[in-house]
Parts: C-alpha cells; structure tokens; sequence
DNA sequence: AATAGTAATGCAAACGTTTTCATAAAATTT
DNA sequence: AAATTTTATGAAAACGTTTGCATTACTATT
C-alpha cells in the first residue's frame, strides 16, 4: 500500500511484487535468456499490475545509447522538408530510435543553441540539414565527437558527412534545359542565398552555365523573392510588369515557380506559350499543377531514408571503439522532369 | 593525463580542475545566486576548457522534469500538420522544451506504440493529433498520469484537453455558404473517415445541414479522395464525366478541392462559372491559388502555439501537487474565407 | 566581546537502472 | 558418490547528477 501513491512504478516495486532481485528483473528485459521462463513470467505479470515503463534516462546513465537522434532544420513547415524529416523518421524509427527534432529558422546561432541542447539530452546521433554551419557549431560537433550528418546537399569536400544532391548541378541542368530549348532571354527568382547554401548552389550552377553560353541575364532579371507562394507571386508579378519580358523562368524551388505561374495566369501571361516556367524541387503537388510543373526533380524521400539509415551505421559504428572515422558521402541523382510549362523558343506566339 | 582519454568530461572533471566540490559545481548551474562569484568563473572556466555538457539523463532521474515533450501525429509530411508542428514547437521551445516528435501513419497501433516509448523516456507531456485513439491508448495515458493534450480537435465532452476547432461545425459552415449562394446541386468529397474524426466531423456536419434543407446529394455525388492532390484530381475527374453535374462541390479539404479544380481545369469545366468549389482547411497557398479557393479558415498556427502553450501550463500544474487535474478545453474559432471559387447560383452560366 | 545570523562550501545519500562478481542449486560427468 | 559444469539468482558497485544537512568563516547585532 506505500508503495504505489501516485508516483510511478519503479524497478524496485516490480522486483518486490515478483518476489524477485531487481537483477533479475532487469535482466529478464535485456537478456531474456539468461533468467528462467517461470521466472520471466512472474515479473512480466508483475510489470503489467504495476503499468511499469522502463526509465530510458536511467538506462542512458549505464553508458548505454539513449536511444535518441536529434534532427535540427531550419523549418519544419515546408514541403520539402517536411517530406525529408519524414522519411528521415521513418528509417531511424524502423532501427528503434526516438527523434528530437528543432527548428531554428535559419538562424545558425538558434542552430547552435539547439545543438547544445541536443547534446544535454545525449542524442545519439545528429542530423542537420545542409553544409553552412557556423564555426562553433562545428567545433562543437567535433569536440563532443558524436555521429553527424547532413542531409540534403552533397560536396565532394564536405567537412561533415552527408547524403544529398548537388545544387549546382541542379541549376546547371536548370539553365542548360532552357537553353537547350532555343531560350536566350531567360530571368532568374532566387531565395536569398546568404545562409542558404541550397539556394547559393544551385544559382551559381545555373549562372555559370548561362554565361557560358553567354545567356547571362540583365540585373533587373535576377530576382529575389522568398519560400513563400504569396510573396514570390509579387515579385514575379513586378518583373512582369518590366517593359520587356523574358522568354523563360528560372526558379529556384518549385514553390516560387507556383508563384511565377500564378501571377502570369492573372496577368493573362499564358504558360507556356507566353513564357516557359522551370522550377528545381518537383515537391509534392508539383506534378499535379495544371499545367503540370517542368522542374529538376529532387529525390526527396530517398535522401531522408538514405540519411536516417547512414545515420544509423554512424551511430553503431561509433560504438565500435575501432571506429575509423571517415566520413561518408552519398550524392543521390537529380534529374529533369519535364512536363508542361516549358516550351521550345521557336514555338513560342 | 588520465581524465580525458577520449571520454567527455564530467562534473567530476570540472569539479577537479575549479578546484571545488562537485556540490558546488551543480549549485553554479541550478542556484548561481547561492555560489560566489569567483568561484562561479572558476567553475565557468572549467567547463570551457573541459567543452562540459551537462547531462540531462542524470539529471531526470532526480524526479526533475526530463525537459521533453512528446508530439505523436498521424504523418508530418501534410501541409496543415507541418504548419500545426511547427507552431506547437515554436512555444514549447520557448519554454525551454525539447520537443520530441513521431508519426504513426494514421495506424493506431503504432500510436500506442510510440506512446509508450516516449513514457520510456519519460516525457514531461504528450501531445496527439485529434481525438480518436485507441482505448489502450486511453488507458495508458491515465495510468501513467502524464500532463496530455489534444491538437486540432474541438469536442466539449472530450476525454482529454483540447486545443482545436469544431469540425462538424467547419461542414456545417461550408455546406451554410454553398446553400446561401443557391446552390441544390451539391457534390461532397471527402477523406475516409474511419479513423479520422477531423473528416467526420466534417462530413457530418455537412450532411446534417444539407438535410435540414433537402439537399442530400445522391449516393453518386459523395466521395471519397484521399489526401493527396493527385488521386483526389483523379476521384473528381471521374465525377465531372458523369453524366449529371453538380453546381457545387463541398471538398472535406484544401488539396482536394485542389485536385478538384486541377480535374476541372483539364475538362475545361471552369471554376466558378460552371462550377463552384469550396474546401475547408485553407492550407497555406490557398489564398494564392489562381482563382483564390474560398474555403473554412482553420487558423493552424493559432492552434497549434495554443496547444503548445497550454502544454507547458499543464507540466507546471502537474508538478503542483495540489493539480486539480480537471481537463483544459479551447475552441479556436473557424470562418468562412471567401474568395473567388463560388458563385451564387443564378450567375452559373 | 559574546551571540546570532548569513554566506559559501563540502559530504554523503539519494535517483533508477545495469552489470560484475559471487553463490547456491541443479544437472552432468566421472 | 564425488567432482565438475551449467543455470539461475542475488548483492553491491557503478553511472552522473541534485540536494538536505553539516560545517566553517564571516558579518551584524546586542
């Protein structure tokens, strides 16, 4: 009767109600075979009356894993990311990890601060999203020396392991698309790029592929507008409204091309035949638009489970003392999806 | 020599190198007010040195409070989930939480399973999505007596605390408006509602009003689509190619009627002249959409910082022993955006 | 100057587990 | 029947903290 008032029960009142050590009951979950079926029973009977869970933090204390990975995104309110946190869920779930998850806005110094917190809680194993991080946050990576990934980008010369798609490509294939298509008049809408190395990559890839073909658009064709429908209808409303328009579009994610094609459609600007529309991202919803979305298809879903499942070697590597420490990088394929709003230049009216 | 061989450092270590007693050391961190100052600079420049983290493992198994909340929903990877997560993090990161986050794909048996293994970690709350779960469920969460709230949902005999808006009120709203613009003619589509109690509120609240005026639609005109633009755009294409049409289509959600105007717009049925839809949710981009979708307003972000807020109200309350453990409620108002998908009847060409 | 109060610190006992080592009982071998 | 091995269990020492109690050295009050 003292032993259960309100307050939880503990491995001591299981032990007890069973007639047992609390060895044995400990034992009896981590190495079942070790203790008598008759045993076993007892406790697990007890367990149940009691409605006992095991205390993980306890557990954590033993130098044992806490069983935990910690994510860190920017934003969880995003498509793109909420498909990758996903799937990244998904496949650290199946291996029997719990996820800490945090958003710090695209503030990299919120981002250090949550990864501080992260480490308090012992994770496991980090993830972040990217490859621009600020320095202490690296040095504290390093220092505490816990298994990290970054998820989403790829560099051959990254300092931490990732698993991801190259950006610049995406844009260089972006741009090469168009031009491929006879298209010589082509503006560019970016996100900002500082902090952004997503968005920095893959403008520099499809610039660099432009000027290339000496295609290099006029100031007043390379605009900004930020990860949001309403907003980046706005600008590409203004550039619309610019005396001369361009042939194409280049946007640098699928949600500013849903703008751009928006804000033609009310302008009575028809895609394709007024303006060819290429996003990068092909998000969820892209294929389904009416017409649907040409864009740099990005294999969302593959890069979240390829993370979580490298995230979890990472993890049981490091538990092997002989843990060589390289870091591991996958580049998964990025490639054009084209659909409809991407037009020859000839064909144009 | 011997204390850092790889290991992370201790309270011990830092103890050792500020030349304290480990006492000490914990009280800097907990009650700096009760340590001198210059030994709080010692201890500080110690744990510099040393890179020391505390361990909040160790610290929970003090009765203190595991500094964790746990999130369960049904999937994350939903523009209005992804929107609710976000903000409910949000507030509860500004209370100092870390937020601890799982799906379970709609299947309520990994809900409870997920349950469970975040009382192993013994989050300090748990919140879920809606207010269908099951009785284990139900029980565990009693048994357990863990602070618990309900996103989303509005109920005034719920069996938990709830944060959220009325459902059946939401169909009712919608089905009210497409009445009062004329319309007789009324097509439903909605999500499965087995195990969905946000699309049964909905539906029922619908079809509740559309009896009360004799506009039942006929077992042809109410679907099912499920969540997701591309299936939902199929399911209403279908509908279109009956030989009779509806005036109005009442979509259960945002991305189906999505996909109903997509299904539209490739029939060269044209929305709202020929056909009025309304969705309910009013996801983000819905404004933006080209025609603006009129819709029932679900303020998501409002939900969920609520939710959140008042999560880490009942933590605080729960350690008061004095808790009276009576159920928090909020209903968090819904209303009519309208915008440019439906017209009044007599205007239909 | 003696007393009472306060500020700063340390000691040691918790917290809920896991695990090593020891031991008893049972089963097997000689 | 003795010796050996195996199986099942318990005692106790960890793990890294927090905190109640005790102690010391000051400071303020009489």
């Amino acid at each position: 009767m003292a032993s259960k008032q309100g307050n939880k029960a503990d491995i001591v009142d299981v032990a007890r109600r069973a007639g047992v050590s609390i060895s044995t009951v400990s034992r009896s979950f981590n190495h079942p075979n070790l203790v008598n079926l008759a045993t076993r029973k007892k406790i697990e009977k007890s367990v149940k009356a009691l409605g006992y869970i095991r205390n993980r933090a306890a557990q954590a204390m033993h130098g044992r894993r806490s069983g935990t990975i910690g994510l860190i995104v920017p934003t969880i309110d995003h498509a793109i990311f909420a498909e990758v946190i996903q799937s990244f869920s998904d496949a650290v779930d199946q291996a029997g990890f719990t996820l800490l998850i945090a958003s710090h806005g695209f503030d990299l110094e919120r981002e250090y601060a949550v990864l501080r917190k992260f480490l308090e809680h012992r994770v496991d194993g980090v993830a972040l999203i990217g490859l621009d991080h600020s320095e202490p946050t690296f040095q504290l990576l390093d220092q505490q020396a816990v298994p990290v990934i970054s998820i989403w980008n790829y560099e051959e010369d990254s300092r931490i392991s990732c698993v991801g798609a190259a950006n610049n490509e995406a844009g260089e294939l972006a741009a090469r698309h168009v031009l491929d298509l006879g298209h010589r008049r082509i503006a560019l809408v970016f996100p900002k790029t500082v902090g952004n190395d997503r968005a920095r990559g893959r403008l520099e890839g499809a610039l660099t592929q432009l000027r290339r073909q000496q295609a290099e658009p006029p100031e007043a064709w390379t605009i900004q507008a930020p990860y949001n429908i309403a907003e980046a209808k706005e600008a590409c409303g203004a550039l619309f409204d610019l005396p001369e328009r361009p042939t194409a579009l280049l946007c640098g994610n699928d949600v500013i091309a849903q703008g751009a094609i928006y804000a033609a459609l009310q302008r009575g600007v028809q895609v394709p035949e007024d303006l060819s529309v290429l996003g990068i991202g092909d998000f969820k919803g892209s294929k389904e638009m009416e017409p649907p979305l040409t864009t740099i298809h990005f294999p969302a879903e593959e890069i979240g489970g390829l993370a979580g499942r490298e995230m979890c070697d990472l993890i049981a590597q490091s538990e092997d003392l002989k843990s060589t420490g390289h870091l591991v990088r996958k580049k998964c394929q990025i490639s054009l999806a084209e659909r409809a709003t991407c037009l020859p230049v000839r064909r144009l009216r």
